[in-house]
DNA sequence: TTAAGTGCAAATTATTTGCAGTAAG
DNA sequence: CTTACTGCAAATAATTTGCACTTAA
């Protein structure tokens, strides 16, 4: 009963493990459990450092929350996933690393991933002389009807 | 040689204290100076707490650093600025309170208006069942080429 | 006079770092 | 082996708060 199709715990591992070595990070077994949950059902996924440790914690796995922490610095560094910047207070975490809008839920603080096809930028003010645009972060912020 | 024309002191504080009433608030000395030091030049601005605390004290005047966060925080929630969230680390407020794009050059930190005529939104996603639209936030990442 | 605003220091929150121990290539 | 990674506790950075004191209305 630990095997359930496309979905098995060892599975989700080996896709995690195929990830990590994707972005040439050396698989050491919290990076492997962090990418599992991260990556391991093929989903993206948003998430903040503490809500990863407790996913974690959740689980059963043993790591530190610095640990979180720096592996999530070193997946970004990896250019497995990006940083998103909606919230002073917290740093999103986002496993689709391509430029896309985010939908962002004030009051749960929670960020979701807008269909990008439904955006469409027709004219984009363009980069002062000395500079380039290094990426374009649209952020629609939800408020509760 | 203190008054020279448009921008004399005593027309920034003028400007100042006109635009704490606007937001309904009470003109307190550190508000009043901190004030002219936003809209002073009927500019706009864009400061973090550290920043405009910093020109303050450039400025001789007397002021708290916490009182310079719980000032802003006051005329974010008079709506006579908006807060920005570009970098997790820091705050950022801008004295212009409509929806409009920012350039944020990454090396240096800094938060300028983009222009907002140059940028034109065909199609935005719109809002799941259950929520509305408070804002859309676009930001210009620039690097140095 | 009195409720709102302020200063300062201490508290909080999110995140990073130093260093001794552990594990991957 | 040996260099990178991890855990934990302590350090930092930005921001907020508690409380006694001021001040605008």
């Amino acid at each position: 009963m630990a095997q359930q199709g496309s979905n098995s715990q060892t599975e989700r591992t080996e896709r995690g493990a195929a990830w990590l070595s994707k972005g040439g990070l050396r698989p050491t077994r919290q990076r492997v459990v962090l990418a599992a949950l991260l990556v391991g059902d093929g989903k993206n996924r948003h998430v903040t450092a503490e809500s990863l440790y407790a996913l974690a914690m959740e689980r059963g796995e043993k790591v530190a929350l610095a640990t979180v922490y720096n592996t999530l610095r070193a997946f970004c560094g990896a250019g497995l996933m990006r940083e998103i910047t909606v919230d002073g207070t917290k740093s999103y975490f986002d496993t689709r690393t391509d430029d896309h809008p985010h939908f962002f839920w004030e009051d749960a603080m929670r960020l979701t991933d807008a269909p990008a096809e439904e955006l469409e930028i027709a004219r984009l003010p363009e980069a002062p002389e000395g500079a380039e645009v290094a990426s374009v972060d649209v952020v629609i912020r939800l408020r509760k009807v």
